[in-house]
DNA sequence: CTTGGCACTCACGGCGATGGAGTGCCAGGT
DNA sequence: ACCTGGCACTCCATCGCCGTGAGTGCCAAG
């Protein structure tokens, strides 16, 4: 009935202490015996476990009998209230109403992802179902939506992706094209493979040559930059440019650097706010309050925003996210690309009362795999 | 208290059907003496438009007695009560269960979306806020989202823009650049102002002669065409080329044909999702439901795809949708695009209990300056 | 420190009484 | 013919009540 008990521990890694923040967690508690003390606190930390464990499951407030019966913890109902009550008087966990089993508090969710749960590696059987469903996409934004989707499949939950983002990147090639009489389009292609294009009005028409000549500029000039330091670049290029391109050369650089800089607020992708409606009595009436939260692209990029190293699958419960629409979330996130060079965030969005351990695993995963499929690309 | 009441039949046009089809509503009516049977349908239509009003804005079963009361029916209650029963026997209303008030069925809605609600004319603030909140658009991806959003908030529904659509639109321009050796980029421009961009791998690194060759030859066989013919047209391109570009052309042609014409799935864009949970209680345990439909593509294309004649304010409601799951709602669309040349669609998705008037004018209203906005583009 | 026992506390669900909105029908008026 | 006031009836919604049971805290014994 509850599968993953016991196997916490097994596997290292991404976003797990180690033993040493253990005494961090205890300076704060009782005075005990130094022997008798770490039995005992270990005992409690098992119950809080379970507490989560259970409770994540059932959902419901999980009492002492249950909890005795259903995890080997080798005491009494009567003692498991002790440390209960224990576990209160610290505020891991609360009871709903006197004389209702306890849930977990924000604190005691923390505790329990900081220190007690494992790492869930994936199946086989998952591994491959990541791979096949992201390998069928033909471009970034194929790429990024079938991430989105497939995150809120894996975990089933609210998932979001950022778009890569251009910060990092470099400038790949730029592309000037006249589509109409006095009117360039710029197309600006990054390294990890994002494109952006922009419609630029000049004074008046200009010749084929003209246009080759204003890319090649361009492109000479920019090139193999990072954006940021292209942005530079372009501001100083009119000056640099011989008379006859000036004038169209201002208004590119314009654009351009309006694209470079301005422009660096982020796109995002959402998908599965199905999921939401699952757990809707977690949040009840504030349902609505969190679909509007997720609606706002700033709102999402400070929640992915945070955790953007790769590798290391970050933790937001409750109010750590600073939204006060989520306080009754929690937000499971990490990076993606290659390496220090981050391309983007991406994460998801679910009730506090979530399999901790299953989500970071799917989150990293496809992040990881993302990075891969990005960053060869 | 029901500001709208009695404004009824001012303003004509869109979407609105004229006076002949009012013998079609009626064919399948009771007998009556010709004279009088007019007078008494228009007063029960009244009673109906009465019952809708109020519903939509109370959302609670409405009475006899109330409705004599708040609008200047000129009967008593009685007699209303007797146009109700002959409106159930229509099976336009019906009693949620005995002893209660009357609540529009989706006939009932029908009628008075067609025949008894007019136009409601934007406000002079609503056509500026229109307009200044999507002519800071900086590109299309811009338009689009700036639109859907646009779109929930005036109707404070869930909003669904299509991006523009390949079918119609012509190539305006193709772009082929050398991004590392051995990899081209096409990038193909529409006279949407709609941009895509793929990665071909060809065989052995290519000489920038060669590239801008594969250019000139792509833009003046494809240069022009609809996209459709395009497709077409490239797949005899390799044939009729010289043995020099024959294999590049090939893997450019397969690519770009795929583009063009697999490709077609359309894009979509969604807000106001949180709406929902406004009218819960009218669709109850099914939100869940509508939210998976409305993550569903497929779904979103066929709602707004059946109504693409722009300037046509298309309404389905309940079962009509053919949406199982969109059974208790109303879905209000249109296209947007110039003259014939639709672009794509936009609607709202929303309860059948649902403000039809104000919506459809917000529909049209948005897509009608969007359509001028990437018509001139 | 653990354990079994025990009294206590509340949330929850079922029950029945009450109130009131709304209806259908009928007889009388225009 | 149609409208209208009156009237009996129906049935949902609300509220208070109470029994039930899970779960707790405390205590005394091991």
């Amino acid at each position: 009935m509850i599968p993953r008990s016991g196997r916490h521990g097994t596997g290292g890694g991404q976003g797990r202490r180690g033993p040493a923040d253990l005494a961090g967690y205890m300076v704060s508690g009782p005075v005990v015996t130094e022997g008798v003390r770490d039995v005992l606190e270990e005992r409690r930390l098992e119950v809080l476990r379970a507490i989560v464990e259970d409770f994540v499951i059932g959902n419901e407030p999980v009492g002492s009998k249950a909890l005795a019966e259903r995890h080997a913890l080798g005491v009494s109902p009567a003692t498991v209230r002790n440390d209960m009550a224990a576990l209160e008087e610290d505020g891991y966990i609360t009871q709903p109403h006197t004389s209702a089993g306890r849930i977990p508090t924000d604190k005691g969710y923390r505790l329990f992802v900081d220190r007690l749960s494992g790492v869930r590696p994936l199946s086989r059987a998952e591994r491959r179902a990541i791979q096949s469903f992201l390998e069928g996409a033909v471009d970034l934004d194929d790429v990024v939506r079938r991430s989105v989707r497939l995150l809120a499949q894996l975990t089933r939950q609210v998932a979001v992706v950022q778009y890569p983002s251009l910060t990092t990147s470099r400038v790949r090639h730029i592309e000037v094209v006249q589509i109409s009489p006095g009117r360039l389009l710029i197309v600006l292609i990054t390294d990890a493979a994002r494109v952006e294009q922009r419609v630029v009005d000049v004074a008046e028409p200009i010749d084929e040559d003209t246009v080759a000549e204003l890319r090649t500029v361009l492109n000479r000039a920019l090139g193999g930059r990072r954006l940021a330091d292209a942005a530079e670049a372009a501001a100083v290029l009119p000056d640099e440019a011989g008379p006859g391109l000036r004038t169209q050369l201002t208004a590119l650089a314009t654009v351009l650097i309006e694209t470079l800089v301005e422009r660096q607020e982020e796109r995002i992708a959402l998908a599965g706010t199905a999921n939401l409606t699952r757990s809707a009595l977690d949040f009840s009436d504030s349902l609505r309050a969190i679909l509007e939260a997720l609606e706002e692209q700033v709102v999402l990029l400070k929640l992915i925003g945070w955790a953007r190293e790769p590798g290391t699958v970050t933790v937001r419960i409750g109010r750590e996210t600073d939204v006060d629409a989520l306080r009754s979330t929690a937000v499971v996130a990490t990076g993606y690309g290659r390496g220090a060079a981050a391309l983007g965030g991406m994460g998801v969005v679910g009730p506090m009362r979530m399999d901790y351990p299953g989500t970071m695993s799917a989150v990293w995963a496809v992040a990881n795999y993302v990075g891969e499929l990005l960053g060869a690309d």
